[in-house]
DNA sequence: GTAGAAAAGTGGGATAAAGTGGCAGATTAG
DNA sequence: CTAATCTGCCACTTTATCCCACTTTTCTAC
């Protein structure tokens, strides 16, 4: 049995100029602790979060929350799925290569501002992604 | 069992003169790890959606879909059955090419007002197409 | 603590895949 | 039979991924 103990910690790290950066270690080794199912190709969703940060997910609780859609599927949509539509639009679906890196999509660089260099943010269930002035400015003092 | 995160992210292509576009990457291969049935033949099915977009449908959940209206089926005709017949008349089930490709069809590219520019949409059950133009008025800002 | 080993993080060149456009043969409609 | 359209194929460009080398940090044993 694994302890799920959720993403924890703050970690810099740099963009290299493919826009790859490495998973910090100690988020990298949760994600494959939690999620090793074989269907689990070492993937992340990265959407777009508040106050211009990325967040990423586990494929499995993304699942979760497309499920909801699924399971009402119509030809119509309903008013409460077009905000799930709205982070999927902007999500984009990442998959970590063999030197423990992903790629940030130029749109999401854009939304968190990122140039080389980014920080990590372990928040339970998400880690986050910010320019580490952004980040500064957001828990300034604290 | 393959995780299914829906269709999600925002991909720009273009359409060539005979009104092929590629279909993104990693929709063609969600497409292909969801609905890997031999009876299904990389068919998709395009709809007029909402505000001038065209809507894609995997045939499996376009069927689903469909006989859900049927049981609901009475004799007497409601603003919906009209609303649903028009969709099913403007309906197009086009087929992935070797090159991953699909045509649109004349009336489709009409109602989209596409050019030679297409931005794929994802929307965890469908995925839409719009004229870059008209998606960016919609969601302006956002 | 220190030395050596292992792991994490970074960068760049090589390879593979995605996307685009054009041409040519096949198919269909008139 | 001819013209128009559709489909497959190929070549080329761009982008993503792999792979290896190197540096830095962390871990382990003494």
């Amino acid at each position: 049995m694994v302890i799920k103990t959720g993403f924890v910690g703050k970690y810099q790290h740099n963009l290299d100029d493919k826009n790859r950066v490495s998973l910090p270690a100690k988020i990298k080794k949760y994600i494959e602790e939690v999620a090793s199912s074989p269907e689990f190709g070492g993937r992340i969703m990265l959407t777009k979060g508040p106050d211009n940060c990325i967040e990423g997910f586990m494929v499995g609780d993304w699942q979760t929350m497309a499920e909801k859609v699924k399971t009402n599927m119509s030809f119509k949509r309903n008013p409460e799925d077009e905000e799930l539509e709205e982070i999927a639009m902007n999500a984009d679906q990442v998959t970590i290569d063999k030197s423990g890196r992903i790629m940030i999509n130029a749109e999401l660089k854009k939304h968190a501002e990122l140039g080389k260099s980014a920080v990590f943010v372990g928040a339970i269930d998400r880690f986050r992604i910010w320019n580490p002035d952004k980040l500064a400015e957001k828990y300034n003092g604290r």
